[in-house]
DNA sequence: ATAATAATTGGCATTTTATGCCATAAAACT
DNA sequence: AGTTTTATGGCATAAAATGCCAATTATTAT
C-alpha cells in the first residue's frame, strides 16, 4: 500500500492522540469526515495502525521502578530459547523482551513497585531455565519515553 | 486518589484497546455508561491515564530496524548532561532515552530503516557533545513488546 | 443497630459523532 | 482529449457521548 501525505498526517495525529474523534481528526488534516474515516479504516485493515492503547502513569499505579535486565542463556538451542521465551511471556512485570546482538542475548524491560519487589522478580528470572549472566540496569530517569515514531512524510 | 476494582478493570480494558467506545467499555466492566464515563474522565484528570496513542507498524513505515545504543559521557557536570539530553530530544529517530545505573550512563532506543540509515544516525550520536563509549545492540527479534502494565487489581 | 449524610449509580433527553450511500470532482490511463 | 478509475464531500440515519436528576448504595456518626 502506498501512503500519501494525508495518510502520514493522519498517522501523526493518531500517534499524538489516539482518541481524536473523526470530526476532529478530519479537521486537523484538512479533509472532510467521510474520506478521513475511510482512510483510517483502511490503515487499520492494512495493519499499518496496529491498535490503540491508553498510556498510564506508572508511579500512580505503584510501578515506579523500571529495570533493564540483560542476560545470556547457557545453551543456545531452539528448546532453550523457546522455553525461556515462554517463561518470559508469562511474567506480566516483564513488559518487553528483545533478542539482541552483542554481549547479551536478551534484553528485558521490567516494571516493579520498588527494590523489594525487584528482588523477588530477579529471583524468578534467575530460576528460569538456561539463564546465565544477569545484569540489571536501573532507570534513574526517563529523558525521553514513548515518543512517536518519526514518519518520513513524502508527497 | 484511591482506585477500586472497577477503575482497574477500566484501565486494563483501555490499555488493551484505547478506542473502545464508552458503551463498549461500560459493558465490558459491567457498569452503565454514565458512571463509566465519569470514571474515565476522572482517571484522565487525575493523570492516571496520560493519553491515548495509536500503535503503528514499524516495518510498514520503513522503520524496521531497532537499535539500543548505550553510551557514557566524558564529563558528568550538569552542563554536559543537559546539553546531551537536549540534543537527544531533538533527534526524532531516538524514541526513548533513559539515564541508567551501571556501566553505561544513557540508554537510547533508536528506530531506523536499515543499517545504512543507522550508520548516519550513529555518526550524529558520536558527534554529540561529551559522548564517549558507544555500544550498539541491534534488535534481532521482539519476543514481547508494548505489553500492558501489570495492574495489581485490589478490592 | 439505626439514622443521617455523602457518594455513586442508572436512566433519560439532548447534542455530538459515526457511518453508509450517492452524486460530483479529481486523477490516471490510453 | 476521452474514458475509466479512484477519491471526495454532503446528506440522512444510526450510534454514542454528555449532562441532569431521582434512586440506590455506601459511609459515618450517634
Amino acid at each position: 500500500m502506498k501512503l500519501d501525505g494525508l495518510d502520514y498526517r493522519i498517522l501523526d495525529q493518531l500517534q499524538a492522540n489516539g482518541r481524536l474523534t473523526n470530526v476532529e481528526l478530519s479537521d486537523k488534516v484538512n479533509l472532510s469526515p467521510s474520506p478521513c474515516l475511510r482512510r483510517v479504516k483502511q490503515l487499520e485493515e492494512e495493519g499499518i495502525i496496529l491498535g490503540y492503547r491508553a498510556s498510564l502513569n506508572r508511579v500512580a499505579l505503584d510501578l515506579g521502578m523500571t529495570v533493564f535486565v540483560d542476560l545470556r542463556l547457557g545453551h543456545h538451542g531452539d528448546q532453550a530459547s523457546s522455553q525461556f521465551e515462554a517463561s518470559v511471556l508469562a511474567m506480566p512485570n516483564v513488559i518487553s523482551c528483545y533478542l539482541v546482538s552483542g554481549t547479551a542475548d536478551y534484553r528485558l524491560e521490567v516494571v516493579v513497585k520498588d527494590l523489594q519487589h525487584y528482588e523477588l522478580l530477579l529471583r524468578q528470572i534467575q530460576m528460569l531455565p538456561f539463564v546465565k549472566d544477569i545484569h540489571s540496569n536501573f532507570v534513574i530517569r526517563a529523558v525521553k519515553g514513548e515518543s512517536p515514531l518519526p514518519l518520513n512524510t513524502p508527497t
